[in-house]
DNA sequence: GGAACGCATTGATTTACATCAATCCATCCG
DNA sequence: CGGATGGATTGATGTAAATCAATGCGTTCC
């Protein structure tokens, strides 16, 4: 745990400040285009109130700045970049529970620790708030207490599916089930349709730690794939879906 | 999915129904004494506008009150018993994502559909609500809503847990962490101290779909830790801890 | 009492995936 | 430029857990 490049949150303090009677459009500019943000929920007459409690950070990738078992001063809501959620065995195994993206909440944890530690995939940009303010917004904010809920809901939903793949999908269940997933979401309000191709910013490590498999194994089955015609395999870390039927069959468990 | 014993919820409805100046506490017996339970959380005075809204229901062990995929009508709170909750792939393959016990809510999911099935371990009963009263619900009583919001993060901090030991842990380890588990639940405030002795009311079916594994592993894997000293298995779903440290060192993943 | 049933245990065998190991190929950098 | 580095791919081998199979054992119900 000593080792982890931890996070001194390259800080810029309110590198976006505004002040009582600011330009309050200059605010976390990201959120303000993002239906899930905070900004977008609070309402552009409270924000003044958010900015007291609000610090844009920039972290670079591969940097940790959430580490598990340490006390949750923070609350985090990612505003670009992919975030990896995971936890870790202590001889070394690790678990990525999820991936983050614009809109996510992180920290919501109810314990005064964090129960997951998190980690930049490529460059990220939160904004965060200290816990404590945090608990004082809730009470005067309902909307973004009902925010949390349905963010929370939706995470929970999502945990189960992953419990389904890990528990009971094989590797190339899991792997096809990834590709749809991912493809999903860069499908979402406002992106392009990109023709089923996808840019997953994370390493074959990253996606294994993901899928409960080993980076061996996820290359070979995406091998797989790309010989039956399923999907294209792009230098970097672009993948280009090929047919979308074959793999819902593979995801769903039809063998 | 047809062939799934649907319940009608054997709805003796009302059972307990409370008129404007009836006796509000035979609502829900259950519920007034559980900290985490619906009517402790709203208060007494306003018992009344719940029981509007509320029916308990008696569900017999084995019996599904919640179809995975079906529209999400209802929202429960469990007021006694053991509720698996599971998801399953279309050839049978089933992952029980959690156990729901008394104070557990059911049925947070924010589509319009249940994401989960949920069965009846042994006798259980719940309080129903209507999901359409809730948000009403919701608006009247904020109290209710952040009690909703801790119970989610509880369980998403459960379910990232339960990743972990789906996607990273050996066969021994799941059942390690799965028997420490319940005798933490069991030592819940209010319950006895027990001396290490687990009543476990799932099946051995049960177990192996909640950790990931078959039946023959997880018999086969309590017959080892028998063998080690670390438990005594009983007749019928009795468990006896007999060394906690022991347990502790396998859950760990310290082999 | 004794089939019949569901659940659990234990043994023999198979297998999907992990592990070990050898390239390959970009990118970085002195 | 050329060695070093980190990720990805592919191949050979090992193994933990699944599968297949037999038996036991308590309950239920004629």
């Amino acid at each position: 745990m000593s080792d982890m490049p931890s996070c001194q949150f390259e800080s810029r303090p309110r590198r976006i400040v505004i002040g009582a009677g600011g330009a309050q459009a200059d605010f976390c500019t990201t959120c303000s285009v993002r239906p899930t943000s905070v900004c977008s929920v609070i309402g552009p007459d409270d924000i003044s109130r958010l900015s007291e409690a609000a610090v844009e950070t920039i972290i670079p990738p591969g940097r940790g700045f959430i580490e598990e078992g340490a006390p949750a001063t923070d609350f985090f809501n990612v505003t670009s970049g992919t975030v990896k959620l995971f936890k870790a065995l202590p001889d070394g195994r690790r678990q990525i529970t999820g991936f983050a993206s614009p809109g996510h909440f992180l920290g919501l944890a109810v314990s005064d620790s964090y129960a997951f530690g998190a980690e930049a995939v490529d460059t990220v940009r939160v904004c965060r708030f200290s816990r404590d303010k945090m608990a004082d917004l809730l009470d005067d904010f309902p909307k973004l207490e009902r925010r949390l809920l349905e963010e929370a809901s939706n995470e929970l939903v999502a945990a189960q599916n992953q419990m389904l793949l890990l528990g009971r999908k094989t590797a190339r269940e899991r792997v096809a089930s990834f590709l749809l997933d991912q493809m999903h979401a860069s499908q979402l309000p406002g992106q392009e349709g990109s023709g089923g191709r996808l840019h997953l910013p994370m390493t074959r490590g990253d996606i294994a730690d993901y899928l409960g498999l080993t980076i061996e194994t996820v290359s070979r089955t995406l091998s797989w794939m790309r010989s039956q015609g399923m999907i294209e395999v792009g230098k970097g870390y672009a993948i280009t879906i090929l047919s979308v039927p074959k793999l819902d069959v593979l995801a769903a468990g039809n063998t």
